[in-house]
RNA sequence: GGCGAGGUAGCUCAGAUGGUUAGAGCGCAUGAUUCAUAAUCAUGAGGUCGAGAGUUCAAUUCUCUCUCUCGCUACCA
């Protein structure tokens, strides 16, 4: 690998819309901090950057609801999240936020040399306007019936009750969600970073000079190439974010689209950090690597490096070691149905166990693969690993070294083959975590770590002090002295992954940090030094605490059960006249076949009675097509007729749909004449 | 449907430009031990490496088909 000079690490900003949850703890945030204070451990020059992202428009939604202004909102969560990140020792150097006055130039003068360099494309559309609010309207501020499953209150981008997602312009009967009147489309101009314009670089750029990236990573960048890069707005209708400078034609009441000012954040915060920011920004050997989580990918490797790479002056990421997800107990973790551990509660129920914490997410962290969070792994890895095989050690040895030299290191003897064996031992695992952590193999690395516990553990059982005090009392000096430097460069070997740890070990050694370098030596304790008072590292976690946290998940689910399951309330009355005008007959399925390339949909050739005529519906995750042939069902002969995937639809089978969106045939029970009207 | 990632011991995961008995941690069993939060140490059991076919002297590793999970994407009056 190149010689870098100084690292540069981000970490995803959190979106100061809600706190943040153990899963953002375990794919982003615990692995940079490991990476980063190993780096530190080692002397290298290295700025942690992190921060709140403040801008966009579920903030300004959240305010609305709530009744406050966005900058409350941010604010809250801005500070809880920042409070959460020290508690669980994160060290950033800086964590700041998108609201501040240095992001604000900042961004704005990205985007003004974007500008004036003619790197972005000019473009009309046609949103919707309230003109009772005077402005244009976000699509999630746009509610409507749902085009598809014709339910009310779908939003501009996405029905919640059926999942699509759709456009503003879709919705049947739009509706502004800030003063309850029907929009209007109005011209507004907006600016484009034609990405298609980067898709060589980027090709070359990715796919043949970043081939080390992580697989789950480079695979998600080829299929976004390989699919085609669309121009994408880097502007919005808004009133929160950073408004698009004055001086810029058309820049009214637009702000930077809250993806685009985002990332910028990670420039600014080092800007706000350091008048030396340039250096690490600018220069080759600045090694630049973006902690993320699976859902900021295309961010980080695509749009993010097209644009510095437009921009001109800036270095690209050298990695971006991106994780897959965390579930909780078998579930994915959800802020909306509160499916999370959130982390000011875990420290509430657990205080003082965020090392507990760092180390079963980091041991079960999804690197390769989304993986599950169970309050019972986490009750085994504390009670089978923390306490039984890091905590007993350093407690076996220094406990032995206060019965029986007075807690003082006593000086070593003449060492024999095993003691050299063992001794030996430490360079090697040191060397494995190196490896690994430069790898951004951190759970490996974790692995390896233990091992350092383990090794001073095999050292006791085998030598046998207990035994030998009574026989060869001079033997025990030596013994317990390797056992003490074993103890004393485990503490910097465990610092990156159990920081308050090591602390409690240091303190109990008495003595201040080792370096990594130093990390296996046996003279980094010196004989005669007096050591302070033992204590253990971990406690156990009781089956009481564990079921504790599992009822109040299954108390979670049960009140989202009865929440989401809400029958629709009655719609509207209409008149006989309006029910009449739907044409419904019962009809038989003759012939279906499932559409090629698609999902649901199935092409069905269905005898109305009136003529045989096909129809196309979205039922094929519920029926196998050759099973419903001969089968009755109702159907909508005198819906307007349409194409779908290139076929003429005419009319619509009637389908009974649960909460869920399962789907069943509504249909006579029994059989009765093909044509029969259904009154 | 397309694309990407993943499917290896009860659980969580490693692994290999194809080559003798496929690895680790936890769990389990047996033994040793008692300094230590009944912790530790040793030994062992346990896998047709998602299914099928092909290439090969040889495949868990390469190719193809299928299947399941996750994500993106298209379609869903």
């Amino acid at each position: 690998m190149k010689d870098y000079k100084r690292y540069l690490i981000t970490s995803a900003l959190p979106y100061a819309n809600g706190p943040v949850h153990l899963g953002h703890l375990a794919g982003v945030y615990v692995p940079a901090d490991i990476y980063v204070r190993y780096l530190r451990q080692r002397g290298r020059d290295v700025l942690f950057i992190c921060g709140s992202d403040e801008h966009g428009v579920p903030i300004t939604i959240k305010a609305r609801k709530e009744g406050i202004t966005p900058q409350d909102v941010v604010d809250r969560y801005h500070t809880l999240n920042k409070k959460a990140f020290a508690d669980f020792g994160i060290t950033f150097d800086i964590y700041s936020r998108t609201s501040n006055k240095v992001h604000h130039q900042t961004a704005s003068e990205f985007f003004e040399t974007l500008y004036d360099k003619g790197e972005f494309i000019e473009k009309t559309s046609k949103q919707y306007y309230d003109t009772e609010a005077k402005q244009f309207l976000a699509d999630r501020y746009i509610t409507g019936t749902c085009p598809k499953c014709h339910k009310e209150g779908a939003y501009g981008d996405q029905c919640e009750a059926c999942g699509t997602s759709l456009n503003a312009t879709d919705l049947i009967n739009p509706k502004s969600a800030l003063s309850g009147s029907v929009p209007e489309l109005r011209d507004t101009l907006h600016w484009f970073l034609p990405l298609d314009k980067y898709e060589p670089w980027l090709k070359q750029w990715i796919l043949e000079e970043n081939k080390h990236w992580k697989s789950n990573v480079y695979g998600q960048c080829k299929s976004w190439i390989d699919a085609g890069l669309q121009p994408r707005a880097v502007s919005r209708d808004l009133d929160w974010g950073i408004p698009i400078p004055k001086r810029i034609k058309g820049s009214d009441g637009k702000v930077l689209y809250v993806w685009f000012d985002a990332p910028i954040g990670y420039i600014s915060a080092t800007k706000e950090l350091t008048p030396d920011w340039e250096k690490y920004w600018k220069s080759d050997d600045t090694r630049l690597i973006h902690f993320i989580g699976k859902d900021n990918i295309v961010f980080h490797c695509i749009i993010f490096p097209a644009m510095l790479k437009a921009e001109g002056s800036y270095i690209l990421p050298e990695n971006i070691p991106a994780n897959e997800f965390l579930n909780l107990e078998g579930d994915k973790i959800s802020t909306s149905r509160n499916w999370a551990v959130w982390l000011h509660e875990y420290l509430e129920d657990f205080p003082g166990k965020q090392d507990v914490l760092r180390y079963v997410l980091c041991a079960n962290a999804p690197e390769a693969k989304d993986n599950d969070f169970t309050w019972k792994d986490f009750q085994a890895r504390n009670n089978n690993e923390l306490v039984a095989i890091l905590g007993n050690f350093v407690n076996r040895a220094l406990v032995l070294t206060q019965k029986n030299c007075n807690g003082k290191v006593p000086a070593p003897g003449a060492l024999n083959d095993f003691d050299k064996q063992t001794i030996a031992e430490m360079p090697k695992i040191k060397d494995q975590i190196e490896s690994s952590l430069e790898n951004f193999r951190l759970r490996e690395a974790l692995k390896f770590a233990m091992d350092f516990a383990r090794l001073g553990n095999k050292y006791l059982a085998d030598t046998e002090p207990w035994k030998l005090i009574k026989t060869v009392p001079e033997r025990v000096n030596t013994i317990l002295n390797i056992s003490l430097q074993i103890t004393a460069n485990l503490s910097a070997i465990i610092e990156s992954f159990l920081p308050d740890t090591a602390a409690k070990i240091r303190k109990m050694l008495n003595i201040d940090a080792i370096t990594w370098e130093n990390a296996y030596k046996t003279d980094n304790l010196k004989a005669g030094h007096q050591l302070g008072e033992p204590a253990l590292l971990f406690d156990k976690i009781e089956d009481s605490q564990i079921e504790f946290q599992v009822e109040k998940l299954q108390k979670t689910k049960t009140a989202n059960q009865a929440l989401c399951a809400p029958v629709e309330p009655q719609k509207p009355n209409i008149s006989f006249d309006d029910f009449s005008k739907m044409d419904i007959r019962v009809g038989t399925i003759l012939a279906a076949e499932k559409v090629a390339k698609t999902q649901k949909l199935v092409k069905l050739t269905i005898d109305t009675g009136i003529d045989k005529r096909t129809v196309v519906s979205g039922i094929a995750e519920y029926y196998e097509p050759e099973k419903i042939i001969g089968q009755q069902v109702c159907i909508l002969v005198n819906l307007e007729p349409r194409k779908i995937k290139g076929i003429d639809s005419q009319g619509m089978i009637l389908m009974a749909e649960d909460a869920n969106g399962k789907l069943c045939f509504a249909a006579p029970i029994d059989k009765t004449g093909n044509g029969s009207g259904v009154k």
